[in-house]
DNA sequence: CATAACGTATGAATAATATTCATCAATTTG
DNA sequence: CAAATTGATGAATATTATTCATACGTTATG
């Protein structure tokens, strides 16, 4: 069988000029050259060298087998040093998957200096999955997820990687504009609009209305952060929002964040992988990166 | 060391979806199997496959791995068929030299259904020898040679391939056009065109002219036949050229052909091959074609 | 829920293969 | 023409691959 030793063999010996010349450069004696090339040449039927004196010349197969070598090496030796880089974690694709619209929004900032940092890194996004987060997690599906409800489970790692706060965003001339603070029952003759997700993954309801027993007028799917403000500014209804988030907008639409409850309602967004990842470089110092962007943000507040 | 073995084995896991039904189709043992990729995996520092339970999942490097053995087996599969019909003298490159006029011209009409036959050798046709055209042959610049002038030495073979009649080509109303056959004295007066070789390549000369010790009035050498006969035909000269080429020509051109003394001169083109070559199908079929067209020759001469 | 069936891993034994060593023949070099 | 160099080759040896026997874990089944 045509292996990749005969192929460096011939490239080396093209190279040296002689069997005796390439098997020092390849740590072997002349003899297990002219053994291995015979075998071959009986297995493949056809002369690789004409042997003219002491010297070889290679056939129309030899030459063929030549542009082989040339050809198909190059491919073996790249494969070998990206398995290396691999193997360190230097290179490889990490596929981040969301559960959440400010988890994107968050993502953004940080990918960008990761993207700068390790360039041999591909870094996916997915956003929908069969079986949520934590099951395309688990499936392989991705190797990483940004999502605001960590389930501690083993095999799995979550960190927090960004605190804010949830706000009511509301439009100029509202009624509720200058409130320090609302209650759920203020919300009841408001238009809501949301990202178009199940009920009970907005905050707003489970945490704030819900409890209260309270419905609001009328409820607004819209996909878009930007569609949904320029709602908002234009008095069509009020959203829930990060206020982070809010104050971004703020010099391109009017509108105004406004307090949920007394204490408002305090949000996290954590990241998780697979334990058995923590060791890939490439894994870890895209946790290290949030993790440092998180302690950056607390020393702030 | 990444080999062959390996790729083949990453390939038929995936498409079998196991290791016990790869090593069936390859002919081995699942131990077998496991020990060599085991022993890759730590050569390469990098896990191929990720262990759940009785199943394997490839790893990021295993799918990077299996892209390369599906893009590299092909190349070795093909190299390995390519050299099979190069045993069997299915295909390959026939360099063909030439050393006259002539031969060019009877080559044509040989190559041309040759090629049909034998749709996998190319030809290559060269000219231009720097140690002339037995040189080219025995230093494996070219496989076969054409030409009139034939040396018996060993390891070499010839055999002629072509008969033809050297004649006198004139124009219309050329004094010469009705001769039966001319005296060298007659070509004293006569532009001579010929083929821009050495003189002594030339056998109006060597087999005509210098044995009578005569030259021509003027010399003048042309590249291509067309010109040379446009010429003769508008009497700016004479030309000495095979019979068979100068019928060729006569509807194209007001030529005639006239007979180089009294019996004519008589040659030969001969094909040449390396001894050695001789037992490689599409050299040995080109030397039957040749063979039997000489033959067919014969019979109408 | 026990159990059969199946898949992989692994150490030791064995078979197969590659490599070396010693030597010859042929050719080139000085 | 002697010395040096090169490739080929058979036998000995070393290395490597493969198998065998078996263990361990998972999945399927009655």
């Amino acid at each position: 069988m045509l292996d990749r030793i005969h192929l460096t063999i011939i490239q080396e010996v093209e190279k040296q000029g002689s069997l005796t010349a390439a098997a020092n450069v390849l740590c072997l004696t002349q003899s297990a050259l002219s053994h291995s090339m015979k075998k071959l040449e009986q297995q493949l039927g056809t002369d690789i060298w004409l042997r003219e004196g002491r010297s070889l010349r290679l056939t129309q197969s030899g030459q063929y087998l030549l542009e082989v070598a040339n050809r198909v090496l190059p491919q073996l030796t790249l494969a070998e040093e990206r398995l290396r880089q691999f193997s360190q974690g230097e290179r490889g694709t990490l596929r981040i998957g969301m559960e959440c619209h400010p988890c994107y929004q968050w993502l953004l900032k940080v990918v960008s200096p990761y993207l700068a940092a390790w360039p041999d890194v591909d870094v996916d996004v997915k956003q929908k999955f069969q079986f949520g987060g934590i099951g395309a997690l688990f499936g392989y599906e991705i190797d990483m997820l940004v999502t605001p409800d960590p389930l501690y489970k083993t095999g799995l790692h979550f960190q927090p990687v960004f605190d804010y706060e949830q706000v009511l965003v509301v439009g100029p001339q509202h009624r509720l504009r200058n409130a320090g603070f609302i209650q759920p029952e203020q919300l009841a003759e408001e238009t809501l609009i949301t990202y178009p997700v199940e009920i009970d993954r907005l905050d707003i309801y489970t945490q704030f209305m819900m409890p209260a027993g309270i419905s609001p007028k009328r409820h607004k799917p819209i996909e878009t952060t930007d569609i949904m403000l320029q709602m908002v500014a234009s008095g069509r209804g009020v959203a829930a929002l990060p206020r982070w988030l809010v104050s971004e907008y703020t010099t391109k639409f009017d509108v105004a964040p406004v307090r949920l409850g007394k204490h408002g309602i305090a949000k996290q967004i954590f990241l998780g992988i697979r334990e058995s990842d923590a060791h890939i470089d490439y894994v870890k110092a895209f946790v290290e990166l949030a993790q440092a962007r998180h302690d950056m943000q607390e020393h702030k507040a």
